[in-house]
RNA sequence: GGGCCGGUGGUCCAGCGGUGAAGACGCCGCGCUUACAACGCGGAGGUCGACGGUUCGACUCCGUCCCGGCCCA
């Protein structure tokens, strides 16, 4: 069906992609690792739309919670006598229908129910603490020091014989859907089950999860006590089977929760939930939050404040987990800011997002069945601004489910008055200061959209597609002809070249002959330039000037050439004078379908290749970039770049992580002059009137009358928009008050931090300084911090076209903001991209629920007190209220020190290591001795003393990070003050750093740890207490180990310890290990046989470090040259292992010898 | 083509001249205990990408290479 007009002629030629003079494209290289052609090339299709799919957070699935079981009867209120209350409704779940286990392969019974079950029937309160009527204080007695401890004092003694309950009959299986998919997916675990507890069947729960802890809502401002109490709901209990265990399954179902209250009363904080419930803790808060106005900031500000303006996301779309990552960050250090008495601010607002929005919007009607284009002006604006409605909406509903700590009454949009005239002035400013121009340039034409686009928004991606040898014949006839290679055949037809390199021995008799263009008849000339890579096919290239910016180049250098003529109308349609009327109106796939085949028929077409290269394709509309030659506005950059670029030098603008400061200079220093207008309707309009009669283009902020050069009256407004990222770059001082000089401008500006993604470096932060410098003549902000980007957890990037980034309101309806919120910053740092997923979400549940335990484990020991709790006198106490105190204010100092470095994950890390690990798993484990009253009265008000300090300041600390749940938290405290939100910050030095402390400390948890290994090691049997010796390495060990004796034994569940001298024989029959601080021995239950696989095992270890350290003592040059203190230490380790080692060779003697004798 | 970043137990990551290489998830064993099974206790698992160099000493500094990612053209 090829018609053009057809020579014949040899020769291929193929034009490289040239930059700066360099030859570039070259052919034999593997297809993909090639440079790329700038043509862009059409693909078969446009990519794929996004799948639909959900991201990894699934809803929950399996049966409601919240479905009464109808197995479950409500008894008659029958107190049981003493101790019941009135009010209190008992349940008794009914014994032989009760949740079940079968047994089977695997079972593991699930202690978590039993553990709070007192009683079926009988509530764990003691009445005392239950609050009756909510008008009611609702803070209930507290015990005071030296009373009996109130969790043994009155306690039912378990009776198994009590009605309803058999023992071992209490547990049958109810198998259910599978209601954690992620964790029930191992199989091999067997199947999982749900166990039921018993559910309230009396008044009808609402939709609240349980009562705030605290009893003091009454003093909230506006006083509301949120929702009355309900019950509990149900949980679901995992159970893995195991054989033969009928005990357990016995106390299983024995311990069962039967959390009840009747209608109207309040759990006391004794009877707080084991986990917490996102849901109502964090509206609550948030509701009391907004009413106490926390996060507005004071107009007028007595101190320099702290400023952060929230990066405006598009009103287009909606917020995604990425937006959230940054968003936690800016929230945890205004949140930060705020509590350290700075005057904050963080300033929300909206994008209008002009192109990306205009996309949106277009494709929604095309749907529909609407094209975008064909709209009155003003209905495809109705259509814009009702898009934006509902996008807004949910956003603001996405923030303030984050709990995001915004200032509304400052909210701004980029369309607003404010930021209208500020877009306008601007523009007349760097019109009138030369810097603004227009000019026919080649721009980035999307020809969906018809508008051009800046270099920004054009991605570029890796393509395959076909590579062409098309033969152009000679002219006069001749046979043969030049080859040359093309992606894009579809360009021929503006064609006024081929161009091969001067130094190119292989062309040197072709420059100067005509060839002729195929399908079109026109001759044009063989030229030579420089720019040609002659290593890329034969060496030829095809000149196109009007859509290629190398080959405009070219043609410039060349003005010997014919003008070239546009080929393309605005949607990239062939057309114009050179194109023959048959090819005339194909868009580009058909047009290079169609030059294709007529190439083939012509027999112009030498060979196809599939080739790999980069195209260019319009951010927004995914369509392939057409280089066109258009009119268009420009900012010159350069000049507003350069004070930029001396402003980070200096040091006034400091970037986080610092490394990208190179990435930035290096892009400021090659900057381009950036393309401002755009060809489509939603933006603000370009301020420029056009005189008819003498062409003369003049912007002012006021209405033009007259053309200013010949008085005209006829005159025209400009019919483009301007680029969105026009009007953000003024973002940090339009949204306060500029270009008004307003208090808030006073006293906000410059801003503190900008907290952005790095995607946007280039669009938005470099923009913004520029802006900033050049019309407030200061940086807008003092420091950047680039966040990372969030990867799903296969590692891939989170995007919309995935499917793969969930929805942030969904995450926080499943998990809570604040486990959410946690989960962006811990474990993986902030400004590194990091996978996220289901994992981390976890993470932060279970590390909030863990802190919400430690809470509710505390409270009864706390002390009745409207104020904040007393830093302990430095020194009193034991060693592990000495070492926590310390531990903590190592913490707090982290903390801030992370914080103000801008490392929200290091403070997060901090946090959770001390929280966890520090006072959960090790102070608690210690001080239950001491909270128990069992070490005297001063031990116990020493002990809750510490443990209440701490854990109020730890609260504190955390609050940045987790605000809802903190705020809980708090109110169950001692403490004072209204909110946590506008409490202070933990002061530093309230308690001294206390190296003994900690260095004691160290004996005694190693001691319990080598204690537990023995007993895991030897297989001890969990229920029993075996009897355990140390031999302590030093007279100063022994002291420290015995001051701390009855934590030893406890901890590592001993029968009791025993020193040993050093010369004392080693007790028959027990399992030992050798450790830094002496030797430790477990007496091995009966019938076991010796077993010295793990001392074995430490022998090799040690003995492996001792030939090293040898090694490095022996060699004469580290004793030489090493620093004293270094080979000193050496040699104390040398000893060390030494002594150790043949202690181990001792004891596996004696065992031999042992086993000998058995 | 230019530039940047990274390669550490199964996974994700910390450490950035003297370590017995930290932690989280996962895995294995055991589940006693006055909060927490979304938990506790114990355990296994690493030639710190490869090769050279600098150094008394290298996961750490330098060079080359390999692999992955990103940005720019």
């Amino acid at each position: 069906m090829g018609r053009g007009a057809a020579r014949v002629g040899r020769g291929g030629v193929r034009r490289g992609r040239v930059r700066g003079g360099r030859l570039a494209l070259r052919l034999g290289r593997p297809l993909g690792a090639g440079p790329s052609d700038r043509r862009a090339a059409r693909p078969l299709r446009a990519s794929g739309a996004p799948s639909g799919r959900r991201g990894p957070v699934r809803p929950h699935e399996g049966p409601s919670d919240r479905e009464p079981d109808p197995r479950l009867r409500v008894p008659d209120p029958a107190p049981d006598p003493g101790r019941a209350h009135p009010g209190i409704l008992h349940v008794r779940r009914l014994a032989d229908e009760g949740p079940l286990v079968q047994p089977g392969p695997r079972v593991r019974h699930d202690r978590r129910a039993p553990r709070n079950l007192l009683w079926p029937g009988v509530l764990r309160n003691r009445g005392a603490r239950l609050l009756l009527r909510p008008d009611v204080a609702a803070r209930p007695a507290r015990q005071h020091p030296g009373e009996v401890d109130p969790r043994r004092a009155d306690l039912p003694p378990l009776r198994l014989d009590r009605p309803g309950l058999r023992r071992g009959a209490g547990v049958r299986p109810v198998p259910v859907r599978r209601v954690r998919p992620r964790r029930t997916a191992r199989g091999r675990r067997g199947r999982v089950l749900r166990v039921r507890p018993p559910v309230l069947a009396g008044p009808e729960p609402r939709d609240a999860d349980h009562e705030p802890l605290h009893g003091r809502l009454d003093r909230h401002p506006r006083g509301d006590p949120g929702p009355p109490h309900r019950r509990r709901p149900a949980r679901d209990v995992r159970v893995r089977r195991r054989a033969g265990d009928g005990a357990h399954r016995a106390r299983a179902a024995r311990r069962h929760r039967t959390r009840v209250v009747a209608e109207g009363a309040l759990l006391s904080a004794a009877e707080l939930p084991p986990r917490f419930e996102p849901k109502a803790i964090e509206a609550r808060w948030q509701a009391a939050w907004e009413r106490a106005g926390i996060a507005r900031a004071p107009d007028r500000p007595e101190r320099p404040a702290f400023t952060i303006v929230l990066p405006p996301p598009n009103v287009t779309g909606v917020l995604t987990l990425g937006h959230i990552l940054g968003d936690t960050v800016m929230d945890v250090l205004v949140r930060y800011h705020r509590m350290r008495g700075t005057p904050s601010l963080w300033l929300p607002g909206v994008d209008h997002a002009g192109l990306s929005t205009q996309v949106e919007v277009r494709r929604r009607l095309a749907k529909q069945g609407v094209r975008f284009e064909e709209l009155p002006r003003e209905e495809a604006l109705r259509a814009i601004e009702a898009w934006k409605q509902e996008h807004e909406a949910r956003i603001l509903e996405q923030l303030r489910a984050g709990g995001f700590s915004l200032d509304w009454s400052r909210y701004r949009y980029t369309m607003d008055p404010g930021s209208a005239r500020a877009t306008r002035d601007v523009f007349v400013h760097l019109f009138r200061a030369g810097l603004i121009y227009r000019g026919e340039r080649m721009v980035n034409w999307d020809p969906l959209l018809r508008t051009a686009i800046s270099d920004l928004e054009v991605v570029h991606r890796e393509e395959e597609t076909e590579l062409l040898f098309v033969r152009y014949p000679w002219a006069d006839g001749s046979d043969g002809g030049v080859e040359v290679a093309t992606v894009r055949p579809e360009t021929i037809f503006g064609d006024v070249a081929v161009a091969v390199h001067p130094d190119d021995g292989r062309h040197r008799a072709e420059v100067g002959r005509e060839v002729v263009v195929p399908m079109t008849g026109r001759r044009v000339p063989v030229v030579t330039d420089s720019a040609v890579d002659p290593e890329f096919g034969a060496g030829a290239l095809k000149i196109t000037p009007r859509h290629d910016p190398v080959d405009r180049e070219i043609a410039q250098r060349h003005p010997e050439l014919a003008a070239a003529v546009e080929i393309f109308d605005e949607r990239a349609r062939l057309d114009g004078a050179w194109v023959p009327e048959i090819y005339r109106g194909l868009d580009r796939v058909r047009a290079r379908t169609a030059t294709i085949a007529a190439l083939e028929e012509e027999g112009l077409l030498l060979r196809r290749a599939k080739y790999r290269h980069s195209v260019a394709r319009s951010e927004r509309s995914d369509e392939p970039i057409e280089p066109r030659l258009s009119t268009q506005w420009f900012v010159r950059m350069a000049p507003l770049a350069a004070p930029v670029v001396a402003a980070v030098r200096r040091g006034e603008v400091r970037i986080h992580p610092a490394r990208w400061e190179t990435t930035f200079y290096r892009w400021m220093e090659s900057i381009q002059d950036w393309c401002i207008s755009r060809q489509v309707i939603w933006g603000h309009p370009i301020p420029v009137t056009h005189c008819r009669a003498c062409g003369h283009a003049d912007a002012s902020v006021e209405p033009i009358v007259a053309c200013s050069k010949c008085g005209s009256t006829n005159l025209s407004a400009d019919p483009d928009v301007l680029d969105t990222w026009f009007t953000s770059w003024l973002w940090p001082f339009v949204t306060l008050g500029w270009p008004d000089r307003t208090a808030d401008l006073d006293h906000y500006y410059p801003t503190s931090v900008l907290v952005t993604g790095r995607d946007i470096m280039f669009f938005w932060v470099a923009r913004m300084l520029m802006a900033g410098l050049e019309f407030t003549g200061r940086p807008p902000f003092s420091d950047v911090y680039l966040t990372g980007m969030l990867r799903d957890e296969q590692g891939r990037r989170m995007s919309k076209h995935l499917g793969n980034s969930p929805d942030p309101l969904q995450v926080i309806g499943e998990r809570g903001a604040d486990a959410l919120r946690f989960a962006v910053v811990f474990p993986n740092p902030t400004d590194e991209d990091g996978p996220f997923g289901t994992g981390a979400l976890d993470g932060g549940r279970n590390f909030l629920t863990k802190v919400w335990n430690l809470v509710r484990f505390a409270r009864p020991f706390l002390a009745e007190s409207d104020a904040t709790p007393a830093p302990p006198a430095p020194g009193a106490g034991s060693v592990e209220v000495r070492w926590v105190l310390s531990r903590y204010e190592r913490t707090r100092a982290e903390v801030d020190a992370a914080l103000r470095a801008f490392e929200p994950t290091r403070a997060a890390t901090a946090l959770h290591t001390f929280l966890w690990h520090d006072l959960a798993d090790r102070f608690v484990e210690m001080a239950k001795e001491s909270l128990a009253g069992r070490a005297g009265a001063d031990a116990r008000r020493d002990t809750a003393g510490a443990l209440g300090f701490v854990l109020e300041r730890s609260v504190r600390l955390l609050h940045p990070f987790v605000p809802h749940v903190t705020e809980e938290l708090w109110h169950a405290l001692p403490h004072s003050g209204e909110l946590l939100a506008v409490a202070p910050w933990p002061p530093e030095g309230e308690v001294p750093v206390d190296p003994e402390a900690e260095l004691e400390m160290e004996p005694v948890l190693e001691t319990i740890r080598w204690l537990r290994n023995l007993r895991s090691e030897e297989k001890v049997p969990a229920e029993s207490t075996p009897a355990a010796w140390v031999r302590p390495q030093s007279p100063e060990v022994a002291e420290i180990l015995a001051r701390a004796l009855p934590t030893i034994v406890r901890l590592a569940r001993v029968e009791r310890v025993t020193f040993l001298g050093p010369a004392e024989p080693a007790p028959p029959d027990a399992g030992s290990r050798v450790a830094p601080f002496g030797e430790c021995y477990l007496a091995r239950p009966v019938g076991t046989a010796a077993e010295s696989e793990a001392l074995g095992r430490e022998r090799e270890k040690l003995h492996g470090l001792l030939e090293k350290t040898r090694a490095r003592l022996a060699d004469p040059g580290f004793r030489a040259r090493a620093p004293p203190d270094v080979v000193r230490e050496a040699e104390e380790k040398a000893r060390e292992l030494e002594a150790r080692v043949r202690r181990i060779d001792d004891h596996l003697k004696a065992a031999g010898s042992g086993e000998k004798a058995a």
